[in-house]
RNA sequence: GCCACCGUAGCUCAGUAGGUAGAGCGGCUGAUUCGUAAUCAGCAGGUCGGGGGUUCGAAACCCUCCGGUGGCUCCA
């Protein structure tokens, strides 16, 4: 259903001749309705009682905040190309004019008729609105989400504050968090600054020959995002996880898939094969719960964890809400999904998947101060485990957004983000983790008991960072807060693309420091050489652009004493040390993280340009 | 999905009573061989996002599509 809404000081119409064959018998032919909010509406094909009902909340909505008493429910085809049958229209209207007759005064344009009509539009903002409703593939969730009844409060130090009496001095990022998700943020903002950041330091761009939301990734860009892929795969391998592939697609008709996608609040990609139709996944549950339908799993297995790296999930985010890498149609995320046999067991994941989300997330240079703590759950599961919830606040020792659900809508009980909120004061969220309690029985996934009966398991579901690009996007968001304080921006070092610059002097220097390089390549240190015949000042300041975490400048100095003039990002200073030294320190930086070649050429003077 | 703004050289942008394009950076060439954030000079480089229309004439005005951004809505 489509309505277009104006309000106006008047609407007048005279019905002229007849346009359908089900034209609906009318009682005036001319009628001027003073001073209302007129509703034109197309019905469209698949609309039903329920958007009907929608509908009728839509109207009450504008009708409310433009504060008209008298509607006017006007018929009017042009709206939509998909058009429902006329005996259906005039069903709806009837349902939407009898649902509004109680509270105003409702005048109703006859269906099926060619009119005239002259409108006058107050011009107000608020006076011309159009909305759209319903829609077959629209997700029950996705509907639910705006009347499902929930409220929030903040947990600190073991108590609940209501929003409104908690000072949030010194939580100002927690504020604009918790604005952000209860109200919407209604702050003036522009570009946030990560995607002037993607782009000049060649990370990742727009892709016009693809779909929005669907980026490239240039080489420095691939290899960041290799590697912080390779360190969250290493964290969930560590933890217990057996790393698996699944299909992108699946079978739109699939029973079990069919009733989840009802309880996923997210839009697919939909994928003809011949005639028959698929959906892009938006996570990897559905490949690792049918391989856990059909693995035989008995108690000592548990608990059991699938994990796999989707490359790529799938959401079809609404064209408004795409930008830079906050929020993509493509994107990377692990999905680790642990099967235990109970609750206690599944409390007990839970506390050591949120320290595992903590320790991961600090490796990226993102600590308990960079993001904001949110824990939902159904309100029966708060009754139960009051104790347990306020348990995970006072472990990260500061206040937390808490949201009640008053019944289970969504598959999980329990769950927890990391949100972290950018430059423009939005909140993305990063690390999750959901105790999910109907999907082993809505895919049969049951393990043999210590009595030898079936049972079903509870499903954790966790994201130990949360989308790969997500955490790419909020390590330059922080990059630009620590710029706004005066430091200067740098990824951590394992992940910086290159961590180490030599700068000869002169022409005549160019061999030393290459032959010096090669010491930093042996140690899987990603080194290169700037052996362009440009000033040094201007290397110098083109290293520092690229956030080059040590600037190394060799000339006569340092090759005749062999000490190293090392300029250091992460100390802001110039140093000298000798080069075992500082081989030996930066061996130790990455220690345990995971390593990776120079995914371009060694000498600068090789280099490709690529934005 | 709706509304608004934007799309000009590889990048950032200038170019409004409509008269077939400019700057800086980058690139190339030459000079300079240089000590920690921009050496100097010359040269090349443009279907003005795509398509359609108005006009003698369109980067400019209109329509439409695509892309980007912001707002609304929404965001497990």
């Amino acid at each position: 259903m489509r309505i277009l809404f104006i309000h106006s000081d008047f609407i007048e119409y005279r019905v002229k001749e007849k346009a359908v064959e089900a034209a609906e018998k009318f009682t005036k032919e001319w009628e001027r309705v003073e001073d209302c909010l007129v509703s034109f509406i197309s019905v469209e094909r698949k609309d039903d009682e329920n958007v009907a009902r929608k509908a009728i909340d839509e109207i009450v909505d504008v009708a409310e905040k433009v504060n008209a008493k008298r509607l006017v429910i006007y018929p009017y085809a042009h709206l939509s190309s998909d058009l429902s049958d006329p005996e259906t229209a005039k069903k709806i209207l009837t349902l939407i004019e009898l649902g509004l007759k109680d509270k105003y005064d409702v005048h109703r344009a006859p269906f099926g008729w060619y009119k005239s009509f002259t409108i006058s539009c107050k011009g107000h903002p608020l006076s011309e609105l159009s909305k759209q409703i319903g829609g077959e593939e629209e997700p029950e969730a996705l509907k639910k989400e705006t009347t499902i009844k929930t409220y929030w409060k903040i947990l600190y130090e073991g108590n609940l504050f209501d929003i409104d009496n908690f000072d949030f001095t010194g939580y100002e990022k927690l504020r604009d968090f918790v604005s952000y998700e209860i109200s919407g943020t209604r702050a003036v903002v522009d570009v946030p600054p990560h995607v002037k950041y993607m782009r000049s330091l060649e990370i990742a761009d727009y892709e016009e020959g693809s779909d929005s939301g669907n980026l490239r990734y240039y080489p420095r860009g691939k290899l960041i995002k290799s590697l912080a892929e390779n360190l969250v795969t290493n964290y969930v391998i560590d933890y217990g996880a057996m790393e698996v592939e699944t299909p992108i697609m699946y079978d739109y008709e699939h029973p079990a898939l069919k009733s989840y996608l009802q309880r996923f609040p997210a839009r697919q990609y939909t994928v003809l094969s011949g005639e028959d139709r698929y959906f892009l996944r938006f996570s990897a549950c559905f490949g690792q719960f049918l391989i856990a339908k059909d693995a035989l799993i008995t108690y000592k297995n548990l608990p059991l964890r699938l994990y796999e790296l989707t490359r790529y999930s799938f959401r079809r985010e609404k064209h408004g809400e795409l930008v830079g890498l906050r929020r993509l149609r493509a994107f990377t995320m692990p999905d680790m999904h642990t099967f235990v046999p109970d609750i206690e067991k599944a409390k007990e994941e839970f506390l050591r998947q949120f320290k595992l989300s903590i320790s991961v997330l600090k490796d990226f240079g993102l600590d308990l101060n960079d993001y904001e703590v949110a824990v939902r759950f159904t309100s029966d599961f708060y009754r139960e485990n009051e104790n347990f919830i306020k348990d995970l606040g006072s472990f990260v020792k500061k206040p937390i957004l808490v949201q009640f659900w008053e019944e289970k809508f969504f598959y999980f009980v329990l769950k927890f983000e990391f949100n972290f909120v950018d430059n423009t004061k939005k909140a993305a969220a990063l690390s999750t983790v959901q105790i999910d309690v109907d999907n082993a029985k809505r895919f049969n996934i049951t393990y043999i008991n210590e009595n030898g009966n079936r049972e079903y398991p509870l499903i954790l579901h966790c994201s130990p960072s949360g989308a790969i690009e997500r955490v790419i996007y909020a390590m330059l968001e922080k990059a630009e807060f620590m710029k706004k304080e005066g430091k200067k921006p740098v990824f951590p070092f394992w992940i910086s693309p290159i961590q180490v610059r030599i700068i000869p002097v002169s022409e005549k220097h160019l061999e030393k420091a290459i032959e010096i390089g090669k010491n930093f390549e042996k140690e899987g240190i990603r080194v290169d050489v700037d052996d362009r015949e440009i000033t040094m000042q201007k290397k110098v300041r083109e290293a520092e652009m690229e956030w080059i975490p040590y600037i190394v400048v060799i000339g006569d100095k340092e090759i005749s004493q062999k000490i190293l003039n090392v300029r250091d990002r992460y100390l802001d200073k110039t140093r000298e040390i000798p080069l075992i030294d500082f081989i030996d320190e930066l061996r130790e930086k990455i220690r345990g993280k995971p390593v990776k070649r120079l995914n371009e050429d060694y000498l600068l003077s090789k280099r490709v340009k690529f934005v």
